[in-house]
DNA sequence: ATTACTAACTATCGAGTAA
DNA sequence: TTTACTCGATAGTTAGTAA
């Protein structure tokens, strides 16, 4: 987690950002904006960027600062929290991606007893012992990975619980829609086989049967952080 | 201005009061979601407390504690500036209130060649001579006060000048609507006469007879941060 | 002119512990 | 049990100044 006075620093440079599209900073500028010294302003700077959250290049007098898309990821985090405060309710992200195969595993999971029976009480349905597995399609160009995003959402969290001599870890959930139809729930297991750009979504019903989908179709998945 | 590591707890708090309504918390249980130690997470709840921004109250194992009006307006104008960010061009804050009758300063700042020109060429309209004074009626209970958020949004500055051997301060000013009629801002000298409870609008036209207000009637100023 | 290093200073943190 | 003090350690800031 990012440091308060550098994720500060952080929101100083985006807000910035949008006044001066583009045009070139000196540190002086910048610590006056965060009303720091010039040094803590340069320090600032360096920290941030060995941190991956901002990019420079020297433009003659001054520099060009960009929040990166990395650094636009710990700048939502905190917006979705403060979204939660002040405007709760109103919270959904969509997701967009193509429908492929997965390994089965996520059937395997599913049936699982110490997950099944938490999945009735909690998310209200007996899933089909399947998943829907959604490779997103990432915008590029400094947006932020909707994946992530989902951090900031509150889950309905599963319990992780031993069975056969092995443990089975805890799972977050997210009520959802895919393609507008309801009961269905993304399910983000913690150990998860791949990687950040797939979704796996469960539901009472097979989704590719119901929704009529077969592998490279496009769906889109609304997440929600409130009941459905 | 709020230290970023004071502002963190307070969030912290503010997220925490949604979960737990009214119940009361040990200084463990809030080192814990810091990820602090007990002594830093007492120390930072005596200073939010010195500082006007909590109340705390003892209840038998914890204590209660409430992020009071002012620490809201903290978290709120962080909440402003983010949602510039991710969200342009949808901030709009409503204010309620009644009319009445000031000193007629309004007018004849509104007069002033210098501002005059200013309001013609950043606002595009010629304001008539006089402002519409507005008393708002503050809701308690833990709200903002909105006059207060005003500070979160993009005024649109008139610079100050000299005249009459005498100094005329800068003026924010903000689109605004009265009662839905467009083509009207609202102004916030820098030396106002009025508490923070008062706002001032002009308009190009003679806003009392436009609207038939009177003394003691109700209107809803609506500001927006982006032009009209 | 602008950035960033070093060294001295100051603020924040957390272990120990009193109340 | 819980809160909050003291105080030594660490992190953050700034002045001076080099590059």
């Amino acid at each position: 987690m990012l440091k308060p006075h550098l994720l500060f620093t952080l929101l100083t440079l985006a807000e910035l950002g949008e006044e001066l599209r583009g045009k070139p900073v000196t540190t002086y500028f910048i610590a006056e904006k965060l009303r720091s010294s010039q040094q803590t302003a340069s320090k600032r700077l360096i920290e941030l960027e060995k941190l991956g959250m901002i990019n420079r290049f020297k433009r003659g007098e001054g520099e060009l600062i960009t929040v990166s898309s990395e650094g636009l990821k710990e700048l939502n985090f905190l917006f979705m929290s403060l979204k939660r405060i002040f405007e709760p309710g109103v919270e959904e992200i969509v997701f967009r991606g193509k429908v492929f195969t997965g390994f089965g595993e996520g059937a395997y999971y599913v049936s699982k007893n110490g997950y099944l029976n938490q999945f009735v009480e909690k998310l209200g349905f007996r899933p089909y012992p399947g998943t829907l597995n959604v490779k997103l399609e990432e915008a590029g160009k400094g947006v932020v990975k909707s994946r992530e995003l989902l951090k900031a959402l509150k889950p309905i969290v599963l319990q992780g619980f031993e069975s056969d001599g092995r443990s089975f870890g805890p799972v977050r959930c997210f009520k959802a829609t895919v393609n507008g139809l309801g009961e269905c729930a993304l399910i983000e297991a913690h150990r998860t086989h791949y990687g950040s750009d797939v979704i796996e979504v469960i539901s009472p019903f097979n989704l590719r049967r119901r929704l009529g989908l077969k592998d490279g179709d496009e769906v889109e998945v609304r997440v929600f952080s409130t009941p459905l």
